[in-house]
DNA sequence: CGCAATAATGTTGTGCACAATCTAACCGAA
DNA sequence: TTCGGTTAGATTGTGCACAACATTATTGCG
């Protein structure tokens, strides 16, 4: 039998179980997040700046996470008033924001690190699975993310 | 070699490939959906009631979506607002709230019909792939949802 | 050089999500 | 019958997302 066409059926609906489950999974990591005081966008954040070197631009960020301006801007003035980032202007280019992490930003990873594990653990996921899914995940983003 | 646990790394989170991929469809429905002058949790509340052969309670359509009255209660006022529902206390039990769908309502479905076919298109998506990702996916988020 | 086009970030306004709290209505046992 | 507990929905406040637009800085071309 031929596989369907999409139809107006919720449960069917690729986009909704996306929407779904991302959701349940932000929910998820509500909890552990709030014991650091942060919020599932910040995280992203924390763990873009964690992973970079040298200080990274809004823009940087923002090809990372796809988010612009509009949505960093003030999350960046939250990271950098809960003390964990700071934001300069480029001297070099004077457009530019170059965001760094503090001392008490790079401090906050080792606080970070169990997370994914607590998150593996107490919903018992399968990591071989989860893996597997991320591929699939990025291939829908990118081929949903294609210029036409 | 056995598989890793998760770690502090953008790209193996699966909570991060989920809002990417979540936040891309979204993006890819937006054009579409405004064709019909609705955002896109609007469209996935009208996929309900259009399912639905009875008026359902706020709490109905909260539990198919997994949203609560904080974030319906304004949503369903702006759909009644478009005229595409009606808000009506239940007279058996004043606490509940019953929305149905207006003429207009009813008739959006036939101009919403072909949304799903013409993203699939428009991105080359696969009908079987997505399919399997879906029950993939639905198995994540209850897995997410279950009370620890 | 001069200046139009472009680029990076910021601002504004709308609409979710969701936690916390509130209010009114229902239910059930003493 | 009444009153304590529960339920359904609304309200409030915070923080994203994102479109549209504003602002300032840079760049490249004549």
């Amino acid at each position: 039998m031929a596989d369907r066409l999409p139809q107006l059926e919720l449960g069917n609906q690729l986009c909704f179980a996306l929407y779904s489950a991302s959701r349940a999974s932000i929910r998820a990591y509500g909890p552990l997040l709030a014991e650091l005081g942060l919020t599932y966008p910040q995280y992203l954040t924390m763990l873009v700046l964690w992973e970079a070197s040298e200080p990274l631009t809004v823009g940087d960020i923002g090809a990372r996470l796809h988010l612009d301006s509009g949505t960093l801007t003030p999350l960046l003035k939250r990271l950098e008033d809960l003390g964990l980032a700071d934001r300069t202007r480029d001297r070099a280019d004077e457009r530019r924001v170059l965001v760094s992490l503090t001392e008490r930003g790079r401090a906050l990873r080792a606080d970070a690190a169990g997370i994914p594990e607590r998150i593996f653990r107490r919903y018992g996921l399968d990591i071989a699975a989860a893996q597997r899914l991320v591929r699939e995940l990025t291939e829908i983003t990118g081929a949903l993310t294609r210029p036409l």
